[in-house]
DNA sequence: CCAAAAGTGTTAGATCTACACCCATGT
DNA sequence: ACATGGGTGTAGATCTAACACTTTTGG
């Protein structure tokens, strides 16, 4: 009885998705992957199909009026109620065979789609990969359309992943190292304030190689993109660190 | 005379174009940067639309069966005959509004194109940019389709350029500067052997910054990537240079 | 023999690495 | 008092920039 109202539910949306339809751009998605940084370990947020043990990235379309930028940023709202988010176009996903719809096949039956939406997914997608980079304790992820649940997953232990996602959450730690080393994108992983010592694990892990404590710190201060708050009132038998903020 | 023989092959173009069109992702293309370096100069290789002074980066379309890279290699073959080139994808332009198809009405009129091709390119386009690196001295430009005529144009000194191409360029020109500080990418714009002179020289070019002699070819050197070969005879009243050619 | 450009060596300065030392705090 | 982790200073190694000196070649 639970199961059919849900399954009303989905209806719900699938009448909205095949309204939708014939203004988005065929064949063309975005997925996100969504980095979040928590007990030490760099996480993506991933989402599971109903009805099988897989899991997928926050994806979406674009409509037809709609900057792909935009509809990056509404697709990542859509998934976790945030805004304002670092978002970072990085690579489009196009091989021919990208997509093997055996998975969805059994799942759309079972969720008695449209014909309109059996339609879009008939034919090849190419995907237009972005990350984003939020702080883990703002995250409220939403479940929406295919998926029936949403969950952090440790970037070394992820489940098994639908298409080519793997490779896409692959290629994005690539590209997210390599703009750590010449940007300031790491601030966007942690929350509001955050000590030396929080942010060096960060990079520590997202790089994978330990760092000395004085030099990192050093080089950090060098850029004057931080801001010295008060210090932490840790409770810990230990000198008590300072509050960092980044600014501008 | 002349000129309906022209359009009469054009049309010959239009036809193959029309048919090949439902075969096709539709709203989606890809646009080639081609760089090359000639009289210490970096150039890009060009097209002029039919009718109107408009330029335009070469361009073409995907295949339904075909892999995104597999199109910009054989996009930037029928454009240049050229086979084994080094092909970037480097970003995505997706504003809504990137195209305006006011050249294009009074062009299309002209040509006389076919209800199918003008139904094609109603729609709003977002387009891979990719940039290749070529040797300048073996490029062959072929002018095809919507455009009568292919010319290379220093970086400095575009032309005027149709939709947002010279924003690709620019991006293009960034990548290839951010590329070149780290890989070894740069040796694709040269011929097979060249001095040690001429590849400080396309370094400055596209870096924009003068090197010291010694210091540069300490550089190259070190990564050991250039095989040393007989001295070139200059004919000039100095010592000669040797030539280099690059290795795996 | 001279001018011009190529090749090689050397040194001062800047940067990076590693470690040492001191400080604050709770037990 | 002391164990623990945070903050700062510094010597040595390494890398870089700048320049000097030598070599080759045609006129």
């Amino acid at each position: 009885m639970e199961k059919n109202n849900k399954k009303l539910a989905e209806n719900g949306v699938w009448k909205d998705f095949t309204d939708a339809i014939p203004f988005l751009i065929p064949q063309l998605s975005i997925d996100c992957v969504i980095f979040g940084f928590h007990n030490d370990e760099l996480k993506v947020l991933l989402s599971k199909f109903h009805q099988i043990e897989m899991w997928a990235l926050h994806g979406g379309f674009i409509r037809q009026g709609e900057d792909i930028d935009d509809a990056a940023t509404r697709i990542l709202g859509e998934h976790t109620g945030l805004s304002g988010i670092y978002l970072q176009q990085f690579q489009v996903f196009g091989k021919a065979n990208r997509q093997t719809f055996k998975y969805m096949e059994s799942l759309f039956e079972a969720l008695e789609v449209t014909p309109q939406v059996l339609a879009f997914f008939e034919n090849r997608f190419i995907s237009i990969g972005y990350y984003a980079l939020v702080d883990f304790s703002k995250v409220n992820p939403i479940s929406a359309a295919f998926f029936e649940e949403s969950a952090w997953f440790d970037i070394s232990e992820l489940p098994e992943l639908a298409f080519d996602h793997r490779e896409i959450i692959q290629k994005a730690l690539e590209q997210l190292r390599h703009a750590l080393d010449y940007q300031l994108v790491g601030f966007n992983l942690m929350p509001e304030t955050f000590t030396m010592n929080e942010l060096q694990l960060l990079y520590e892990t997202i790089l994978g190689e330990k760092f000395l404590r004085a030099n990192f710190q050093r080089k950090m201060l060098e850029m004057n993109i931080l801001e010295r708050l008060d210090k932490k009132q840790t409770g810990k038998g230990h000198k008590s660190p300072y509050l960092y903020r980044f600014v501008t």
